[in-house]
DNA sequence: GGGAGAGATTGACGTCGGTCGATGGAAGCC
DNA sequence: GGCTTCCATCGACCGACGTCAATCTCTCCC
């Protein structure tokens, strides 16, 4: 439920795909690029996605990389390979 | 998308799964019996799930009845297989 | 026609959510 | 230490959303 309100949003569902699609971690600063969205929303958005467990963070130094969870439930995979 | 936001609400998503799971159309009476919820918010979320292209209805006299759309998207389809 | 019942629509209210600017905090570099 | 850079958080604004009471529309039945 948290999940389907994280992914009921154009620019997080974006973000999703491209975090899925992608197999390197990717820093905020990419996002930023991509989006033309201020940075504090772009932040928010991740926390959102942080929040539902879908993606894992991890910091380096200045930077903080994004990557899909992990271990997802295979419901909420599902949900993934639909939609993304 | 439009899908994805009509379907991030508990009690839509709940309505959906009544009406996936039911083989008979329901009408909206059984679903005020069911929801402790005024039949004017069951009546808006069911417009939701109508515009989403979720449900047809077909009136009979005073009832309206609804049931899961009859041709929806493979992706659709597959969306609620997942979630309901 | 007139009354009754089912459902849709309207108007209003409170809350939630997306967005931004400003600020805060941590890490690296001079 | 001081500066810069990246990211998170805060405060505020505004539009969207869920909810309800009241009203409207339509159909059926007397």
């Amino acid at each position: 439920m948290e999940v389907l309100k994280a992914l009921a949003d154009p620019t997080r569902l974006q973000m999703i795909g491209i975090l899925k699609r992608s197999a390197e971690p990717v820093c905020i600063c990419d996002f930023t690029a991509a989006f033309d969205l201020s940075q504090p929303t772009l932040s928010h958005h991740m926390a959102k996605l942080r929040d539902a467990g879908l993606v894992d963070v991890s910091k380096a130094g200045i930077w903080a990389y994004y990557r899909l969870a992990s271990h997802l439930e295979p419901k909420t995979r599902a949900l993934l390979d639909v939609l993304v």
